[in-house]
DNA sequence: TGATCATTAGACCGATTGGTCTAATAGCAT
DNA sequence: ATGCTATTAGACCAATCGGTCTAATGATCA
C-alpha cells in the first residue's frame, strides 16, 4: 500500500535513482528514526552509488527526509480519501481510515514510528523539519475536513472534528506501537466517539 | 518542576554523579532524542568524566536511557497524584493534568518530546525500550486510574477511561509540539469530554 | 598509619558518521 | 560519429561515535 508509485510515475519498469532512494529512506527512517539511520544503509537498501545521492539531494541526507515526508503525507491523503470516498457519515469514514491504518500497521514490522510523523522531529535541523511536520499534518487534516464538508458540517466542525480524530490516532498509533497490537487503532473510533448504536 | 529531585535525595547539596549523569541524559534524549545525543554531550552538561558514567550504568548508553526514562515515569505520577487530588470529579483532575503538563510544556523550550515517551523509542536496542516504555505508560495509567476509583468509577471504566485519556495526551502533545503552541494541550478536555455545561 | 575499596579522570581505540571530489559513463542532441 | 549534459561510481576525508582500559584519587575501614 505505501510502497506504490509516488509521483504516479508507471510501476511496471523499475523505479527511478531518486525514488528509490526515497522508498528506502521511508522506511528505514520509519523504523530506526532520522539519527539511527545512517547514509550507508539507505544506499545500500536503495542500490545506489554515494554520488547519485548528492545528486538528486544536494542538501543530502537532511533533503532526502524532507521528500520522504512529503511523499509519506501523500499517501496518507490517499488513505484518507479511499476511507471517506462513499461513507454515510464521519464515523464510517474514520472507521474505515482506522482499520486500514491498522492493516499496514501490520503488515510493517508494526513496531515503526507512525508514517505521518515519525520521521519529522529529530536530526539536526530541528526547527526545518518542525515546520515541515506541521505542513503535512494540515494537508492531511485539510483532506479529511473536506469529506466532513461534503458530509454536511460546517467548515470549523468539520476542521475541530478532523483535528481531534488524528490527535486520536496519533497516540492509538503510539500505543499501538508499544504494545505491538493494532486493535489499539481498530477500538479508537470507540474511544472517541461511543459505543456505536446497535 | 521535571527538575527537581530524584529518588527524594535531598536537594540542598549538589546531586551526586550519578543523578547528574541522568539528569543531562533526560533533557538531551527528550530534546535531540536518543540517537541525536553523543555521549560527549551528556557528559559535558553534567561535567562528569567518561570514566564515571561506565561506573554507575555499565551498559553504558542503553542503561542510562532507562534510567532517563524511569526517572520521567515517576516525575509524570507525581503530577497526576498532584492533578487529581481533591478533584472533584474525572474532568476536573484531567483538566488540572493538561493546565500543569501546559505550563511544564512552556517552561521545556517547547520543541521537545513528550517526556513520557519521547526518548522511548529509537535506538540500537528497540525491543528492550519498548519494554520500558510500555511499562512506564502502565505504571502512569494506573496511577490515573487509581484517582478515577477514588472517584467512584469501576476498576474497568478507570482503566479505559485513563488510558483514552492519555491516547489523546501523547497525541496532543504531539500537535502541540508541531505547532509550538501549549493551548493544543489546554483544549484537550474540551475535545475529549465536549464542552463544559456552564 | 596503612590497606582496601569505590569512584574519578581521560587517553585511546576501531568503526562509522555525513559530506566532498574527481573520474568514468549513459543518454541524447546534432 | 561528436560533443554536451546528466548521472553514476566510489575513493577519500575529518569528525564523531560508543566503548575500553589503566592510573590516579577519595573515602572508609582496621
Amino acid at each position: 500500500m505505501l510502497r506504490s508509485d509516488p509521483y504516479d510515475c508507471p510501476m511496471t519498469e523499475e523505479p527511478k535513482t531518486r525514488d528509490r532512494l526515497i522508498f528506502a529512506a521511508t522506511r528505514l527512517f520509519r523504523q530506526r528514526g532520522y539519527d539511527g539511520t545512517g547514509l550507508a544503509e539507505i544506499l545500500a537498501e536503495a542500490g545506489v552509488p554515494k554520488g547519485s545521492l548528492y545528486h538528486h539531494f544536494p542538501e543530502g541526507k537532511a533533503d532526502l527526509a524532507c521528500a520522504a515526508a512529503d511523499w509519506t503525507a501523500l499517501q496518507i491523503v490517499r488513505v484518507v480519501d479511499d476511507s471517506f470516498h462513499g461513507a454515510p457519515d464521519w464515523r464510517q469514514g474514520a472507521t474505515t481510515f482506522c482499520y486500514k491504518m491498522a492493516k499496514l500497521f501490520d503488515i510493517l514490522n508494526s513496531a515503526d514510528a507512525c508514517p505521518v510523523f515519525g520521521l519529522l522531529f529529530d536530526g539536526p535541523d530541528q526547527e526545518r523539519f518542525r515546520v515541515h511536520a506541521a505542513a503535512a499534518f494540515d494537508l492531511i487534516i485539510a483532506a479529511a475536513a473536506r469529506h466532513g464538508q461534503a458530509l454536511g458540517l460546517t467548515r470549523e466542525t468539520a476542521l475541530d472534528l478532523a483535528e481531534t480524530f488524528f490527535i486520536g490516532f496519533e497516540g492509538g498509533w503510539t500505543l499501538a506501537r508499544m504494545r505491538r497490537d493494532s486493535d489499539v487503532l481498530r477500538g479508537l473510533p470507540n474511544r472517541l466517539y461511543g459505543r456505536p448504536p446497535t
